[in-house]
DNA sequence: ACGTGTTTAGAATAAG
DNA sequence: CTTATTCTAAACACGT
């Protein structure tokens, strides 16, 4: 199964950073980035090589129906899709951890695999899961269905969410200055335009003008909290027997004083965010199935698929973070992509693949105006890697989001993150 | 009608 | 307590 195909620490894997501050300048960043992007290269380089899910198909195979679920496809692992019961509800309100009333609360397991598992909400905020399908997107713009799409075919608790979702995520496409919107040429047929991400933004990062924010918990179905997976939580994933090179935490440590971001310690992993869970105000729509995302050939062909299982915890011991950066010039590999994929070689892990927005979004604003680099990073520091080598499903190998160089500034700051918590 | 995009309002939570 | 951030909920406009 694809079980672990996407397997994310929980929540280490989500600070959000949040950016504040102005946003003006956006060139400036060329050359710190490239200055950096030993960094970028450095996770990267470390990143262990995501092992196929065990049918290794790719999920995702943008041809097919969504909800027509391939053998080796989260939607086939969809427990929900095997009958378990789920209660679609609101992605967030319904099942969040922050709502959740002492005695529904669930502790967040500590090893989730989003992909799968119905119950669990990705703790990560909605403009870093549009920030991971724009990544994951081999072109360099995508569109708001394929956005969708790669969210629910690669979260499988949007799959049986409320389809509220959908509108936070229009809600954040337009209110998160990160995210620009492409208006789609005159002899484009279709809805709606493009968007992708603001390049300009990674600057903050630079500036260090970004500030960090606890990660989103893990949000439970209360459906599902019950039958939850047994595995319970334990140790915070990031609390574990990580282990990093000490060079690369002096790297770290410097890049966060550079950068103003806080070292997030080991254990220091706050679920607390948790809110309230609202009632149900209104009938809880039904959940829309994916097929309702209509894309062209085109843009199913856009998305690459959050594959691979990325652990994390192999990741950082396998010298992850202790990368020396002389590895890291060595890195940019091709990724050793499923033969869907073959032109995946273009996927080069380093930096400038790997766009993530720096800092995002202006402060003060209502919403998501900032992302969280640590938590994006995290979230899309995998998608870089190859990983589905049985993949079927790979999409088509194009160059990944090309969101500028400036991107890179964000990788850095995820990287920053993820060995900071290390 | 439906999908898309914009805006406003308010709740919740963490951080300062 | 204030501020920032994230998210939910809705209303509305526009284009296909």
């Amino acid at each position: 199964m694809a079980e672990s195909w996407l397997r994310l620490s929980g929540a280490g894997a989500a600070e959000e950073a949040g950016p504040e501050g102005g946003l003006e300048e956006p060139d400036a960043l060329d050359d710190s980035l490239t200055s950096l992007q030993w960094l970028q290269e450095f996770s990267i380089l470390n990143a262990k090589a995501p092992a196929l899910p065990p049918g290794g198909t790719d999920p995702h195979s943008y041809h097919q129906v969504p909800g027509s679920a391939a053998p080796g496809s989260p939607l086939a692992a969809d427990p929900a899709c095997l009958g378990q019961p789920h209660t679609p509800g609101k992605p967030t309100s319904s099942c969040t951890s922050r709502s959740a009333p002492p005695g529904l609360q669930a502790p967040p397991p500590d090893d989730v695999d989003y992909a799968t598992n119905p119950n669990v909400k990705p703790p990560y905020s909605y403009a870093t899961l549009i920030c991971m399908a724009m990544q994951a997107s081999k072109a360099t713009k995508i569109t708001l269905s394929a956005i969708y799409k790669w969210i629910t075919d690669n979260f499988c608790y949007f799959r049986h969410a409320d389809p509220t979702w959908q509108n936070s995520i229009r809600h954040n496409l337009s209110l998160n200055k990160c995210f620009i919107k492409v208006p789609r040429e005159k002899d484009e047929p279709g809805k709606g335009g493009f968007w992708r991400i603001d390049p300009q933004y990674a600057e903050r990062l630079l500036s260090g003008a970004f500030k960090k924010r606890r990660l989103p918990p893990v949000h439970i179905h209360p459906a599902f909290a019950r039958q939850a997976s047994p595995q319970e939580p334990r140790a915070a994933p990031w609390a574990g027997p990580l282990t990093v090179n000490p060079d690369a935490q002096q790297l770290l440590r410097e890049f966060e004083e550079a950068t103003g971001e806080a070292a997030w310690g080991a254990g220091e992993g706050r679920l607390g965010h948790k809110r309230k869970q609202p009632l149900p105000k209104r009938v809880a729509k039904v959940a829309r199935a994916p097929s309702t995302l209509l894309l062209t050939q085109e843009e199913q062909g856009e998305l690459e698929p959050l594959k691979g299982n990325f652990d994390w915890e192999a990741v950082f011991e396998a010298g992850a973070l202790g990368g020396e950066l002389g590895a890291l010039e060595g890195l940019e590999l091709s990724p050793p992509l499923s033969p869907a994929a073959p032109g995946d070689a273009d996927l080069t892990v380093h930096g400038r693949h790997i766009d993530c927005p720096a800092t995002w979004g202006p402060a003060g604003e209502q919403a998501a105006d900032s992302l969280d680099f640590e938590e994006t990073f995290l979230a899309t520091s995998f998608l870089q890697h190859p990983w589905d080598e049985g993949g079927s499903g790979c999409l088509p190998p194009e160059p990944l989001f090309e969101a500028g160089d400036a991107t890179l500034a964000a990788d850095l700051q995820d990287w920053a993150s993820v060995g900071a918590f290390l």
